[in-house]
DNA sequence: CCTCTATGGCGAA
DNA sequence: TCGCCCTAGAGGC
């Protein structure tokens, strides 16, 4: 269940565990089992991602990258070496013999080439979690600034913002109090700069975790004398799925509405919209 | 048991 | 804009 502070993080645990090592790849589930063959017994030399795809970089043959994407339902865990608990539904597994990661549901796992992973990263765009200078984000600043689409969408776009995803469009509009259907023409230059850093924050902080916490301290639950959230999708939020509940910071109700397909949480009363 | 939903993206209309 | 793909967990009966 990914957005790209998980892909990166996923990307440097790899790498942790095993860039550099000769490891065993398979897959139990059978879909990628030739691939897989491939692989077995090669270096897995690293592992990057850019926005929400990830790609494994193997020694050996033309084709030696792994490209990953988790989609909504995929998963990629790690666990001690040893039997697959679940052999119906491991698409990939990688072993160095004591840990290892395995793959399950993925929208997409297919070996690639060098070119074919180049025109891959092409076509995104701005990722929050590269580091500044290479995160392609001052020719994005002058798209956005100019685009007559609803900011709630050009966020939601991987061509202009990689690895941003709904919970974290969700929090940083609250957070900025900007009104998910303003116009991306209709915001300065210095509120898509207040965004783009706060999603370089928020998304740092992410991968560092593993959760999305956007809730500062002061309205947390505990001072706010609240009960935690029942519905825990791994961090502390405003605004994502809490139609109906009072905003933690003004008590007016969440709204919520489905845009193009996908729900989209704000408060009315914190996030008005702009007088023009 | 069943049904629904989900942090995503594609391709058919 | 809709249906569809993939899996897991929650909730209802």
């Amino acid at each position: 269940m990914p957005e790209g502070h998980v892909i990166h993080r996923l990307a440097r645990m790899l790498n942790e565990q095993f860039a550099g090592k000769t490891v065993a790849v398979s897959s139990p589930q059978g879909v990628f089992a030739g691939p897989a063959a491939a692989l077995d017994g090669h270096e897995l030399t690293r592992a990057h991602a850019w926005g929400k795809h990830l790609f494994i970089d193997f020694a050996g043959g033309l084709e030696h990258v792994v490209h990953i994407h988790l989609g909504l339902i995929g998963q990629f865990r790690f666990s001690a070496a040893g039997p697959e608990p679940l052999p119906g539904v491991v698409r990939l597994e990688i072993s160095d013999g004591d840990r290892r990661a395995h793959l399950h549901g993925p929208q997409w796992c297919r070996l690639i080439t060098d070119a074919e992973t180049d025109a891959a990263v092409a076509r995104l765009g701005a990722d929050p979690l590269q580091p500044a200078g290479a995160d392609r984000w001052e020719s994005i600043a002058a798209k956005v600034q100019r685009s007559r689409r609803t900011v709630a969408s050009l966020l939601m776009d991987q061509s202009l913002f990689a690895g941003v995803g709904n919970i974290y469009r969700a929090e940083v509009l609250f957070l900025h109090h900007i009104e998910p259907h303003t116009r991306g023409c209709d915001l300065d230059a210095a509120t898509w700069q207040n965004i783009w850093d706060e999603l370089r924050e928020l998304m740092a902080a992410g991968e560092r975790t593993g959760r999305i916490d956007t809730v500062r301290e002061d309205h947390t639950p505990a001072a706010m004398g609240r009960p935690p959230r029942k519905d825990d999708h791994g961090g502390e939020v405003y605004v994502y799925r809490r139609e109906g509940l009072d905003c933690h910071v003004c008590q007016h109700p969440i709204t919520a509405e489905v845009l193009e397909g996908r729900n989209l949480f704000w408060c009315p009363s914190c996030q008005p919209e702009r007088q023009r």
